[in-house]
RNA sequence: GCGUGCUUAGCUCAGCGGUAGAGCACUUCCUUCACACGGAAGGGGUCGCAGGUUCGAACCCUGCAGCGCGCACCA
């Protein structure tokens, strides 16, 4: 710290010193220097999409990745955190397809066809891929690049097609056709976590068909999708309901097309317990290649099938000339327009319901049959076992914090379905397998012999990510091979995993499975859910609603550090993050306060000049043990904190210490040695500073790891130290212990030093209480009394004299007496005067004694009725009653003094 | 419908059985030589509502209300 400035300036600090570490090989981690003296810890990143930028997500996601590294590596522990990217299949084909025809490039994807539409996609990733994890770097994540993976990395690739093999020889990956999510914008199918649910205001329609046996006979059928009633190929109603049971075996006419002979459109009345009575008008369209459920219902009842709608979500000539060619939606309106025609429609009610949405494409599902792999879930019993539940106590392998999200989990693992693992999409995995007229082939090479063609489709994202906790180690599904990779054998499992809640399913439940399946063990012990991070409003922070900041300009106007800091305060466990970017200027403010408390030490012995001296415990003042007393309360709970994830409670834990215990009071407080003549004195002042200021940095480190350095090394405190611990950097210096009971014996700290500062400190309060309460300018210098219930030492009276500003300080004795009216402020340390020398405001000072008499009161009533209850004392617990004792008397003795000084302002 | 979370100072949130707390915002004062990205002193809350358990409840239990989220859904 050679040039020190006022202000601390992040800007030049953060990149040098990331290149410093990295340049070091910091992140490196190497599983030969795992050993039973040091363990390892591993986390695998959460692979952000390869062509994504960073978001305030990420942010906290990261920074809460980070602390854990930082800390982990200052425990002694081989820290691997391994980075990469996803190739995330829709959403990066998407991207990329639409930049094309945005440039006019191509209007389809066909007119450049599959070959060169992936490679166009590949040199998009070269291009733009290494961003998020460059964004990543300038956070301060301390990741091994030197192990970054990719999820189409040619290893990575070749795990998956392994799996997919592995998988199929099991019997566990089959093809089928089936009902799946068909998303007409993507033109891919989905699985059913890929779909949410929203509410959509539409209508009801009621419309009529007549009974062919019975003419003029009616029935009236409710939906909500008018524009399939082509396709329907039965009418259905309970079988108990008696309203309509006599009808069952008979047919009805179907309303459209109109343009379709009246013969034509002849479809039975069936019975079906899917039915209810009392939906609708308790009879139901079936339609079964445009529902799930109804489909079920045409196989029940042998029903036909008949599409009408493309895969883009048109209709079909089936629908007949009216709405052929039709968007569905437009589909809609018209036949609605043509049943009223026809005078089929009864009414049409607004009906708000549930529609299924393709999550990434944000359009309404459509329910298609196709053919479709899918794969049957491994190891689940084993997987849906190892989660600690909450509330009980048997012991299990894994833990969620917050743990509610176990019972999540548990319920999605009792009612786990197959998954749709094939996507009709280029950017991908492609599945490995082949077909030559009825023959199929599953394997990792294309088969010998002519006339093969591989299957079109690509696996679905998910289905390579599943593998991430080892594939990215350099799994290779050979036991032999695996048994000898000392990475995975350092590593894996990985000790924590931190990831949204949003991921449990797609990503977190599929690990787990993939890990017992391939690895034989469970591939995390701790999963850390984030919130979610919103706006101010408590909006979702998104793209489209331009809310979202960009973090990079976060990080330039206030520093990484800053970011990390406010994000950190603001992430209380298992809640959402109401993100506001006030909370980054306090994270500012925070480093700021930070440089200057050690440039205020720096300016004590003057530039680089470090005490040599040892702290000396016959020279401690108060102070001093006090100082020592709440630091070593700080690492026992920032410890902890970290322990059980609680980021927020640390911060909040690091903020007190520092700001409102350090600086405004010892740091104050100590000047009065510091700019007193006792030389002796000073020296061990600055040698309990260096000690404090030393810890301090260590356990801010993995929150604001770039202005700890630039303070480590410019306060001279890596000098002396061991290159791994501390010497080269701050990184590897140990994490602080709390002091044992031998050096609290040795420095004499124990509750008695505590309560004497702690007094001294709000005595001062009290007395700057007085100067208010009486007018009194806080910069004008005066005189006050001091008549200490015990013994004062002279150096706490040196620091009552300097923090209450006071020209002077007079200590007295018991035979002292006060003038008549001098306000006074007592506390257990003693009273504390305001000599006015004839400016007393009797009255004001009446006012002032009786208000405070009054509430001293109301708080020893308050004791003393609890007291009082013989309940009271006969129940509560010996620690407890002592304590309310305690407290009377403390309130009483004031109320005593205050009553005095009343008494003596009568006189 | 089932599950789950939240409701405490103007705002954002801690506290989860024994004297209601923090940060921001607000009021007043202070550019005194670490820091105005600062310092000092203040004001501000019947802890969503109603019952219950307890000597004692913001905290535990029950019900209700409002706001989220997840899952499952009836056309």
């Amino acid at each position: 710290m050679s040039e020190i400035s006022k202000a601390y300036e992040p800007q030049s600090v953060e990149s040098k010193w990331y290149q410093f570490w990295e340049d070091q090989g910091c992140f490196t981690a190497d599983p030969a220097r795992v050993s039973a003296t040091r363990p390892a810890y591993s986390i695998v990143i959460p692979p952000p999409n390869v062509t994504g930028v960073l978001t305030m997500g990420h942010v906290l996601n990261n920074t809460i990745q980070d602390i854990l590294a930082r800390k982990a590596r200052m425990d002694g522990k081989e820290v691997l955190w391994l980075p990469g990217t996803d190739h995330a299949g829709i959403a990066t084909q998407n991207v990329v397809e639409k930049t094309l025809k945005k440039a006019g490039q191509i209007k389809h994807r066909d007119d450049l066809g599959r070959e060169a539409l992936v490679a166009k996609i590949w040199e998009w990733k070269e291009t733009y891929g290494g961003i998020i994890l460059k964004q990543l770097r300038a956070l301060g994540a301390s990741c091994d690049w030197t192990r970054t993976r990719f999820t189409m990395d040619p290893e990575y690739s070749r795990c998956v097609q392994q799996v997919f093999v592995d998988l199929y020889k099991k019997g566990l990956i089959y093809r089928g056709k089936r009902m799946v999510n068909w998303c007409p914008a993507s033109l891919t199918a989905l699985s059913d976590e890929e779909v949410t649910m929203k509410e959509q205001k539409g209508f009801m329609y009621h419309f009529r068909v007549e009974v062919v046996e019975l003419p003029g006979t009616f029935l009236t059928i409710a939906t909500t999708r008018p524009e399939t009633i082509p396709a329907d190929t039965a009418v259905a109603v309970n079988p108990n309901d008696p309203r309509y049971s006599h009808l069952v075996g008979k047919h009805v006419y179907r309303a459209l097309p109109l343009d379709a002979p009246k013969e034509q459109r002849i479809i039975p009345i069936i019975a079906d317990e899917h039915v209810t009575f009392d939906f609708g008008t308790g009879v139901l369209k079936v339609t079964p290649a445009h529902d799930k459920a109804e489909f079920e219902i045409g196989l029940r009842h042998k029903l036909p099938v008949i599409d009408v709608l493309t895969p883009d979500g048109k209709l079909t000539a089936d629908a007949g000339t009216d709405l052929a060619g039709l968007d569905r939606f437009v589909g809609r309106k018209r036949s609605v327009e043509l049943l009223e025609a026809a005078g089929a429609l009864d009414k049409a009610e607004p009906y708000t319901n549930n529609v299924g949405f393709s999550e990434r494409a944000d359009v309404p599902i459509e329910p298609r049959l196709s053919e479709q792999w899918f794969l049957k879930y491994p190891s689940v019993d084993a997987s849906k076992a190892c989660v600690a539940q909450p509330g009980s106590e048997a012991p299990a392998p894994m833990r969620f914090f917050p743990d509610r999200w176990a019972k999540v989990y548990d319920h999605w693992m009792g009612g786990i379905q197959d998954w749709c693992i094939s996507r009709q999409l280029w950017w991908g995995h492609r599945i490995p397998v082949w077909y030559r007229d009825s023959e199929v082939y599953c394997g990792l090479e294309t088969p010998a012999g002519d006339g093969w063609t591989q299957d079109p489709d690509v696996l679905d994202t998910w289905f390579s990510s599943w593998l991430w906790a080892f594939a990215t180690m350099g799994w290779i599904n050979d036991k032999d091979a695996d048994a000898k990779n000392a990475t995975l054998k350092a590593f894996y499992p990985t000790t924590d995993l931190v990831t949204g809640p949003d991921i449990i399913f797609f990503w977190v439940a599929r690990m787990i499975m993939a890990g017992y399946e391939y690895m034989g063990d469970l591939p995390f012990r701790n999963v850390y859910f984030t919130g979610i991070i919103r706006d101010k409003q408590g909006r979702k922070m998104s793209k489209s609603l331009g809310n979202s900041p960009d973090p990079l300009d976060l990080i330039a106007k206030y520093g990484a550090d800053a970011l990390r800091f406010g994000v950190m305060r603001a992430a209380p466990l298992g809640q959402d993050v109401l993100f506001d970017e006030q909370t980054v200027e306090l994270g500012r403010n925070f480093c700021n306060k930070l440089w200057n408390a050690c440039r205020f030490r720096q300016m004590i012995t003057g530039e680089g000049t470090q005490s040599e001296a040892e702290i000396n415990p016959a020279l401690l003042t108060s102070d001093d043990r006090w100082v020592l007393l709440r630091l070593d309360q700080a690492i026992r709970e920032v410890t902890q904190a970290l322990a059980e994830y609680k980021f927020s409670d640390a911060t909040t834990t690091l903020y007190r210490f520092f700001w409102n215990e350090y600086c405004d009071w010892y740091v104050e407080a100590s000047k009065a040695v510091i700019y007193g003549s006792d030389e002796a004195l000073k020296v061990n002042k600055v040698a309990v500073i260096d000690f404090v200021l030393g810890q301090l940095l260590r356990l801010f480190h993995p929150f604001l790891p770039f202005i700890t350095e630039e303070l480590w090394h410019g306060m001279g405190f890596a000098q002396d130290m061991p290159d791994n611990q501390g010497g080269k950097t701050l990184m590897f210096a140990l994490w602080p212990k709390p002091l044992s009971d031998d050096e609290k014996e040795y420095f004499g700290l124990d509750d008695t030093a505590d309560a004497v500062a702690q007094a001294k400190y709000d005595l001062v309060s009290l007395g700057r209480g007085l100067r208010r309460d009486c007018k009194i300018d806080p910069a004008k210098k005066i005189r006050f009394i001091v008549r200490p219930a015990g013994t004062l030492s002279p150096s706490d009276v040196e620091v009552l004299k300097l923090l209450l500003n006071a020209e002077a300080l007079e200590v007295v004795d018991a035979s002292w007496a006060s003038d008549r009216g001098t306000p006074v402020a007592v506390n257990a340390l003693g009273e504390l005067f305001l000599p006015l020398a004839g400016l007393i405001d009797f009255e004001a000072e009446r006012t002032r004694l009786t208000k405070e008499l009054e509430r001293v009161k109301i708080e020893v009533t308050k004791v003393q009725e609890k007291l009082a209850n013989p309940a009271f004392a006969a129940k509560v617990p010996v620690k407890v009653l002592e304590e309310h004792q305690a407290r009377l008397q403390d309130w009483q003795v004031k109320e005593a003094q205050i009553a005095a000084s009343l008494a003596n302002l009568a006189s």
